[in-house]
DNA sequence: CATCTTCATGAGACTTGGTCTCATCGGGTC
DNA sequence: GACCCGATGAGACCAAGTCTCATGAAGATG
């Protein structure tokens, strides 16, 4: 039900005079909190108590606040990447992003999707938060690009479609967190590539006259 | 050769008691220091202790410590969001964000490249930075959009095209503050915009056959 | 059994970003 | 002169995040 992966150093769940799984206690305890009084107005310290934890012991398994919510990313990024790289030679630059994000369904699991509107709301509701999202979403966007540079596509499409790829991403997280039932994630991931197509050739079009 | 008007409220500089110009003393102070050893190693303590005032009135003229460097950016968006108003009604989305770029070229002036390279060179050293620096880039993306929409481009067509935008304008902002000697924006953005229609177009291209 | 090492943790001092309240004082107004 | 307005200073106060040192159980070694 929960990972016993750590973000970057992963360590096994050494049985000891300690309570285990401190990682899975910060979170869970932080996210209740987070549910009951919202972000800003719950600290560190409380976070901690409620995990029968120290202050300490927080920022020793999170660099900061916000990463309780937003951890696990770069399996995220190396997932994009790897499907990018390992995909057929005649697909376009959009066809490869398209095939990363769907590569993201795993990932997306009903024990994921459980707290994922709790995240949208928080996220949603602080400037800070939304700056962090927003950088993490510019992270999966360079991984695109950096995979798509790798099997030769120009620069300048590189850019672009990366961008794109983690727009896609993006729409797709988001309907699929605000689901209130657990759907694939890869449907929802198919549909916006789709609308994506449509919309990329709609770009340069020149509007029909009005009705 | 300094702007007269501070972010959300408008103030003429009343000549009183205080020396006037606040808001400008405190920026120049903090660049001062961050030139010399960089975002992090400046507290917001010595920033107004060189600007002749305190910590509290830092704080009044800048909501936090980064908005030193990012402020003035509602003008940006403003402007973005006026161009796709105001442009031909036979232009395709990718024209009128293209027009929203080269509408920017007021704001950029020589007074404005002076401390360009240094916001890039601090921004780039800092991840909270970066974190700001990429919302700051979707709101513009957003700012476009809502324009766009405004314009009865299809709802997708304009997330995308917000997107392109901001891409163009993120790439030409990157040139434009990299050269040494200053240099029209407006040039700068209409090159990006041609690549980008480019990449548009090459985004859902087979590759060739290598070699 | 005794000792040594390892390591997750607690305790708590410390720095700094950011908020808030209250006092100050010159300028303009009536 | 009495009054208010508004930019400011002083400083208390809270929380995020860092850092150092002590602790004590698990496991290894002898």
């Amino acid at each position: 039900m929960r990972l016993g992966l750590i973000g970057s150093c992963g360590y096994d769940a050494t049985v000891s005079r300690w309570l285990p799984d401190s990682h899975a206690r910060l979170e869970d305890a932080a996210l209740e909190l987070f549910a009951e009084r919202g972000f800003d107005a719950v600290s560190t310290t409380e976070i901690a108590q409620r995990a029968g934890l120290s202050k300490a012991t927080f920022f020793r398994y999170f660099h900061d606040k916000p990463e309780v919510l937003f951890w696990g990313q770069d399996l995220l990024a190396d997932t994009f990447r790897q499907a990018i790289a390992g995909a057929p030679s005649d697909a376009s630059p959009l066809q490869l992003v398209g095939a990363a994000v769907l590569a993201a369904d795993g990932i997306f699991d009903a024990d994921r999707h459980r707290h994922a509107a709790l995240r949208a709301r928080l996220i949603a509701s602080s400037a800070s938060l939304g700056e962090r999202a927003a950088r993490k979403r510019a992270v999966l966007a360079a991984a695109m690009t950096d995979a798509l540079r790798a099997r030769n596509v120009a620069d300048g499409t590189a850019d672009l479609t990366g961008m794109v790829g983690a727009a896609i991403y993006g729409a797709a997280y988001e309907r699929w967190a605000a689901s209130p039932v657990y759907r694939s994630f890869a449907d929802l991931a198919q549909h916006e590539f789709d609308l994506t197509v449509l919309a990329a050739a709609d770009m340069s079009a020149r509007p029909r006259a009005s009705r």
